[in-house]
DNA sequence: TGTACATCAGTGAACGCGCGTTCACTGATGTAC
DNA sequence: TGTACATCAGTGAACGCGCGTTCACTGATGTAC
């Protein structure tokens, strides 16, 4: 039952949007290309009319969640001027909402240490991802130049990957409010 | 051929200290039995003579990682006594060496998303080995109550963390280089 | 516009492969007498 | 101390399973006339 040029389209970008979730939930290898394709709605058999590997599909959805969270930090960063949207992004970046799904969160903080161990290709969309990131908060921080700015960002952008990462990681809920916290508290007071 | 307790127990523990630098380098689902035996110079059939499974030696590999690398960062910390000591330690951290030795360095960074999906057992050995180091720091820094100490020691932790990951994901020396310089450069202000 | 045919998105079974795990076997170690 | 036997660390082949990938097939879509 072929499908019209639309349909495939449609499915294709479904397949690719699933896998951006599935991906940063489970792990690049925590999931199998079959339960990917259900949770799409499809059979596996047909995966490869749309790409030519899963690691094609893996740079291709590194590739969607890095540019949907860029778009969701840009937003809250343009909900104030200046500091206030950074803090505001730094309050969202840091928040148990954004630490407890992973799903829809940063790639970076849900895939970091997978991501390191990646090939050419996922190495060279998540940098260019963690630059928009930069830049981001580097267009709302006051009283630098542009360079300064740049590696203020820098820190801020890394220091917020490893909170959410620690936080995660650790089994006391406590401790991890407190790394949150933290970290909040630090980056909005150097900010 | 029967080997004697001695070294049996010398066999296990190469296993053990084989997975903790092997996991670090390739991630735990990075590496299979076969190899890991292969590079402890036995066959893969032997593992269950001193393992329950896999999950197990994970548990203890990283277990052995994590107080391989905070010994380490003990032995740094106290190079000299107070901030001076934590300073040198920083740079310790946030180095090219360690960035670039995975295999031997603080699995927190080296497989730090990966651990946020593992189970009861990881996450409560490296919660435990998160707060070693913590209370390594904090016992170095000056002019704070221990509870303070405790929370700056959580903040510079979870930053170095996040470097160390981000400087191994980016595929440019140069930002790499920088992401490392800014933390260390704004962590030993901060202390 | 209608008809005949090629295309191809999606299905479901099958492939080889590597994984974690099991097992029969070997032979040096450790123990009982 | 010496001998007979049970133990068990390590070997190498085999197991079932799930993985990424391939393929024959279906039938609606798109195209050529």
């Amino acid at each position: 039952m072929k499908k019209s040029k639309k349909e495939a389209a449609e499915t294709r970008k479904r397949i690719v949007e699933t896998a951006a979730a599935e991906f940063r939930q489970h792990g690049i290898e925590g999931i199998g290309l079959a339960d990917l394709m259900a949770a799409a709605g499809l059979t596996h058999g047909g995966f490869y009319k749309h790409f030519q590997s899963k690691e094609q599909l893996v740079e291709e959805a590194l590739a969607v969640a890095s540019a949907s969270t860029v778009q969701e930090m840009n937003g809250v960063l343009s909900d104030a001027p200046g500091l206030r949207g950074l803090h505001e992004m730094i309050g969202w970046y840091l928040s148990s909402e954004h630490r407890d799904n992973a799903a829809c969160g940063c790639p970076l903080a849900a895939l970091g240490s997978e991501m390191a161990r990646s090939g050419e290709g996922v190495r060279e969309t998540t940098t260019a991802g963690f630059l928009k990131m930069v830049n981001g908060i580097a267009s709302h921080l006051e009283g630098h130049s542009p360079a300064a700015a740049k590696k203020v960002a820098i820190f801020i952008a890394s220091t917020m990957i490893g909170a959410v990462t620690m936080a995660r990681i650790v089994n006391d809920p406590e401790l991890s409010a407190t790394i949150l916290r933290e970290a909040k508290k630090r980056l909005t007071q150097l900010a």
